[in-house]
DNA sequence: CATCTGAGAAAACGCCCGTTCTCCCACGGT
DNA sequence: ACCGTGGGAGAACGGGCGTTTTCTCAGATG
């Protein structure tokens, strides 16, 4: 609080007037944040037209943004890491963010005419190289997200085209896999 | 602390003589959480045979821990999330944590005769579905993240085999995929 | 039996920090 | 020029919590 007066030079009086508590100014922020990344993604998606393109861009992004000198992770998974337990309030707005995101995915997979499906897998890419560079410091994880995300991408496309024997070709290609559990979903 | 002393009846005189602060307590606790995770998931890898089965044992095994009624997440990355920027420490054992969980997948990688770079495919996709299963309350990422681990595990371990042409014609499948970045690091 | 040691229980301290209060000045109306 | 209002700056309050201290007592020792 009083690193934020001294930092925005706004009088306290004035802070408490606009955000009642503290939490109140954190979910504000949070909000501002989660529209802002948002935006900045989808401006930086557009400057791509082919839809495969633009889906790999999400990952290209990523590592631009892990690259900038303050990053210290998704603020979201670190909000709701610290705060999701206490604060209900918290735990949403992280939710609802992630669910923006998915969102946001699921458009592109839906343009490159992938399956559904596909969608979850690049989350969950998306959602761990930020962890994996936040912890290991480094903006490698970017990379390799898309590395798999170039893999999964042609592999759900042709699942979804009129020639399933592709895809049933390359599930089970030279390696056999556990028989346990459905392929979609 | 205080709860700490009430739930473990442990006085705190005799609490500070063994950890003689909060942080050294926390660190302790984060270290002994390392060694018993990656002791579990270890013990459930085992209990399958076929290398391939192993690798994506792993991601049965977090279905499991996903659902466990008190699954917050991993503790790792909630501790880095609120403590690695003003405790080097709890960054380092983090850090540590990753890296060990990583090794253990490199060894899995290894042993089903796959490409050493489908380790950090699938440290993404299971770091992902971690975050993704805590902030969104369902163990489901980690049905997603095997799915996806089900369909690069094979195309890993068909561009490592002496017929690159199977890689080579899955990288390019039906869709040509973005012109910019390498596609192995 | 007297005494000393060490552990347990809980109160007390001290600091941090979110929040509120007080003081003071500048400005606008009459 | 006088006075009331509103906003700025910082002190002050209060609770939470990590840490320390105090008090007491059980058991061992000479």
């Amino acid at each position: 609080m009083d690193a934020i007066r001294t930092a925005s030079g706004v009088p306290l009086k004035r802070l408490y007037q606009i955000f009642p508590s503290k939490n109140s100014l954190i979910e504000a922020y949070l909000r501002r944040r989660d529209a802002r990344w948002l935006r900045n993604l989808a401006e930086y998606v557009d400057t791509y037209d082919a839809p495969e393109q633009r889906v790999l861009a999400v990952f290209d992004w990523l590592f631009l943004w892990f690259n900038e000198p303050d990053f210290r992770g998704c603020g979201f998974i670190n909000a709701f890491g610290e705060l999701g337990a206490t604060s209900q309030e918290v735990a949403d707005i992280a939710k609802a963010h992630k669910d923006a995101f998915r969102r946001c995915l699921a458009d592109l997979v839906a343009a490159a005419d992938a399956p559904a499906w596909l969608t979850d897998q690049l989350v969950l890419l998306a959602e761990g190289a930020m962890t994996t560079a936040a912890i290991s410091g480094s903006p490698e994880p970017a990379r390799h997200a898309r590395d798999a995300a170039r893999v999964l991408l042609p592999v759900a496309h042709a699942a979804a085209s009129p020639l399933p024997e592709q895809a049933v070709a390359l599930a089970h290609n030279p390696a056999p896999v556990s028989p346990g559990g459905t392929t979609t979903r």
